[in-house]
DNA sequence: AACTCCGCCAACCGCGCGATA
DNA sequence: GTATCGCGCGGTTGGCGGAGT
């Protein structure tokens, strides 16, 4: 057994408030306060619903109100709470005098939220974001690493040098990346893309110990000879399953986007186990950004995050 | 000058919850 | 226990105005 709604009497006036109703109001409760806000537009011979009135009045009209920007001091405060409370914009605004709870969730939702996906920080979580991986199809359609570009048919060579840079980038992940870890740097440097073309690799890879052998061999491995051993299985049976369904669907071997694969958070999951911790406060996500451009075309990289 | 696009924000809507009959 | 009411919350919408073309 529903509600009825409260505007849906006819004649009741609805959208912006003019200057008239908002002295009415103003005078109405500072006479004689709210009380019931749905008989208060009787009482204030206000042609409005009870909601109506409270909103304009909580939101608008309340002489407490503070107008006009957002301090540093209170910006700090709500991405605090937020990441304590989550959405519960009231809550927040009890800590913010002369706030509302709309004001606040407006300002977040047209800045602060896009201000921490700017910086690679989940708004939900405000934890560093792993979702700019997306799937691998996506990546592998998105990024296209330095040299291969010119290269026009996604070929089964040319999608094996695509998995090693991504086994490549999964393997960063492994490492706790922070502003002072300096190694993460030095790793981009050292890996080159150019070296993945000059690399002789087999033309079609459809095992497990195939992918293997060939990045055993590659010399993207010689920077990371640590890398685990099952990370490669697994990788190889994912990469298996890529390359199965690109063989049973020649139209879809030249658009790579159309191949089916699993998330690569979902990948990194399954192969590094508790290794693979985005969490880890000694991650910082926003340190990834410098590392994927060195690896891509900026240009590429807006449209991938 | 005219038009389009886009960000901002006031206002609306639907739902859930506690109070009450 | 159940129906209804009133309120408050969070998500969403749509109008306005400024920027860009």
């Amino acid at each position: 057994m529903g509600r009825s709604p409260c505007c849906d009497e006819s004649g009741i006036k609805k959208g912006p408030w003019d200057p008239e109703e908002d002295q009415k109001l103003i005078q109405f409760i500072q006479k004689n306060g709210h009380g019931s806000w749905r008989s208060l537009p009787k009482r204030a011979d206000l042609n409005r619903c009870g909601k109506s009135c409270r909103l304009r009045w909580t939101n608008y009209l309340r002489p407490d109100i503070k107008r006009g920007k957002f301090s540093p001091e209170e910006e700090q405060t709500i991405l605090h709470l937020h990441s304590i409370l989550g959405n519960k914009w009231s809550a927040i605004a009890t800590h913010l005098p002369g706030r509302t709870d709309n004001e606040i969730k407006n300002f977040w939702n047209t800045h602060l939220k896009k201000k921490l996906i700017h910086r690679g920080t989940d708004p939900m979580t405000h934890k560093p974001r792993m979702d700019h991986f997306a799937t691998l199809s996506q990546l592998m359609a998105l990024a296209k690493p330095r040299g291969i570009v010119e290269q026009r048919a996604w070929d089964d060579a040319t999608r094996l040098q695509a998995e090693a840079l991504r086994l490549a980038m999964q393997y960063f992940l492994r490492f706790p990346v922070s502003s002072t870890n300096t190694d993460i740097s030095s790793m981009a440097l050292k890996f080159d893309p150019m070296s993945l073309l000059s690399t002789q690799i087999p033309t079609t890879v459809t095992s497990p110990s195939l992918l293997s052998a060939a990045t055993n061999s590659h010399p993207l491995f010689h920077h990371f000879p640590e890398t685990p051993r099952i990370l490669q299985q697994s990788l190889g049976n994912y990469m298996h399953q890529d390359s199965t369904a690109l063989i049973n669907n020649q139209e879809e071997s030249n658009d790579i986007r159309a191949a089916v694969s699993p998330s690569l958070p979902e990948v990194a999951k399954d192969c590094l186990g508790s290794e693979y911790n985005c969490s880890s406060s000694s991650y910082d996500g926003s340190v990834a950004s410098p590392l994927w451009s060195e690896l891509f075309d900026c240009s590429l990289m807006t449209e991938l995050i």
